[in-house]
RNA sequence: GGCCAGGUGGCAGAGUGGUUAUGCAGAGGACUGCAAAUCCUUCUAUGCCGGUUCGAUUCCGACCCUGGCCUCCA
């Protein structure tokens, strides 16, 4: 089936077609893990959560990699800028490795919440120094690097022709829209490949380098690790659309020097989670996590399906108000599901199968339209010509394809619904039943309060009744 | 200041040059003493002004508004 993504390179929407047939090299950014990852975070790793079930679905072999940042960066060039992975440290009063450990946990914990596949390969910065000092070297010897004494080694963006091609904007474009103090750098856009360790301070993480005891710039890690484990060159590379001017824009400058160009065949970008007054995060307070909706009583599927509704080039605007929309609606798919079950006569059409099978992926391939395929989804819970067994078999692809566990969560229901209900409550239900009959409301109503007090729900049916468990 | 995205019914959010998704909520109905579930039907919309067109929500231009990025950020 062909695939369509839409490419930040080239702003628009291209065929997909691999490097390797039938294989995709993909590179996801990861977070940077000095806290609990918030549902806007998540929002990124669900969007390429779909990339990848899709691509799986049309048949290729995927690599993802995905890597946890867990070194510090300030957050300026100067000194003064504070480093998230020691301020979390001391903030909880741990060491920066232990802050590391924790909250890749806490993350991998939330994403399997979600259903969201592990990654082939789920990397960390701090295990690849060594690759990120040699590509520095290399660097070093094509003359794309200069030392600010004391400061650290920065990466020289006038010698890279192309730089700023990602986001669309040409170096001296850069120059005029500058807001920041460029601190001894020869160009507003140059960035640090390598910081000089403070003399005054000793830092928890560290390491030394030919060019003095340090750490890495941030952008390093993403072009060492991905080359390491994609090859030079490879389909896929995605994250959030504020990397697009700056993180990514600097991958490049530090990549094509070295590999050639194109090192990356497509860039894709994710919009944001949004809050009414503004973006979800972590410096803003107030942000939900995974487990916060757990604990507040929502299946995680609930918020999954949420962001299905919606696309990942556009924002989507959380609210619990939305988030109840989606869980009612996500309740009702499971319902029909599980009722389903009830009748599993006759053998999958596969014609059918096929046929509706292509109308769900179709949307899928073409740029992640999730929400068209929940659409083909509803018109097949309606449709008469198609079987319950045929259903079921397609509601299996859906959760491969979608990861919205339906087929689990309707097995559920069904399975509650299947119990057989003790003798005693069945004779107060066929009571019940009898006093209908007779038209005494009263009795039946108060068989039915005792039915309920014995932890079954009794529901009248065309024929009778129909005795369920209460949860 | 520079760059980008977007403004769709009560809410969330799609698609589309002409018959205007889907979900949630609402209304009516079937069923029912009530309740739950299910099914059927149904009301609300395309920021503003021009232009192109037989016809625009969809294309073009201006305007207004909102949001994001440009500094760590998913």
């Amino acid at each position: 089936m062909q695939i369509r993504l839409y490419n930040t390179m080239t702003r628009k929407l291209e065929e997909f077609k691999p490097i390797t047939p039938n294989h995709v090299g993909y590179y996801n950014c990861g977070p940077t893990v000095y806290w609990d990852q918030h549902l806007g975070n998540m929002r990124t790793f669900l969007n390429a959560d779909i990339l990848k079930r899709m691509l799986l679905a049309n048949g290729y072999t995927v690599n993802h990699v995905m890597n946890y940042t867990d070194v510090g960066h300030l957050t300026s060039d100067e000194d003064t800028g504070e480093d998230k992975m020691e301020k979390g440290a001391a903030r909880e009063n741990i060491s920066v490795w232990e802050v590391a450990a924790k909250y890749i946990k806490s993350c991998e914990r939330d994403m399997a919440s979600l259903n969201i596949l592990p990654p082939t390969h789920a990397v960390r910065a701090t295990d690849h120094i060594k690759e990120q000092i040699e590509l520095l070297q290399k660097l070093e010897k094509m003359g794309f690097t200069y030392e600010i004494p004391g400061d650290g080694i920065y990466y020289d963006t006038s010698k890279f022709p192309d730089y700023g091609a990602l986001g669309g904007q040409n170096l001296s474009e850069l120059k005029a829209g500058a807001r920041i103090e460029n601190n001894g750098k020869r160009n507003i856009t140059d960035f640090a490949l390598w910081k000089f360790s403070p003399r005054d301070s000793k830092r928890q993480m560290e390491w030394d380098s030919p060019w003095g005891v340090g750490f890495p710039g941030w952008h390093l890690e993403c072009s060492a690790m991905s080359m390491k484990y994609l090859g030079d060159h490879f389909d896929i590379h995605s994250g959030g659309q504020e990397h697009i001017k700056v993180h990514h824009t600097n991958e490049i400058a530090q990549s094509e020097p070295i590999v050639g160009k194109p090192w990356v065949h497509y860039w894709v970008h994710w919009e944001w989670l949004m809050l009414k007054d503004g973006k979800m995060a972590k410096s803003s307070g107030s942000f939900w996590t995974v487990q916060g909706l757990i604990d507040k009583g929502y299946d995680p599927m609930t918020y999954r399906y949420l962001l299905l509704l919606g696309h990942y080039r556009q924002p989507i605007v959380f609210s619990f108000e939305s988030l109840d929309a989606a869980a009612t609606g996500y309740k009702n798919i499971i319902r029909k599901v599980a009722d389903l079950m009830n009748d599993k006569s006759g053998d999958t059409d596969q014609d059918l199968y096929q046929q509706w099978h292509d109308k769900i992926l179709a949307p899928v391939s073409d740029n992640l339209k999730t929400a068209e395929a929940l659409v083909v989804i509803q018109d097949l819970l309606k449709d008469k010509t198609v079987n319950n067994t045929t259903k079921l078999a397609l509601f299996g692809f859906i959760d491969d394809l979608l990861g919205l566990q339906f087929i689990d969560r309707a097995t559920k229901l069904h399975k509650l619904e299947s119990v057989e209900a003790p003798e005693n409550v069945k004779e107060l239900a066929q009571k019940r039943l009898e006093a209908k009959k007779s038209r005494d409301f009263a009795l039946a109503d108060s068989l039915r309060s005792e039915i309920d007090s014995l932890g079954w729900n009794v529901l009248d049916s065309v024929d009778g009744f129909k005795l369920v468990k209460k949860q």
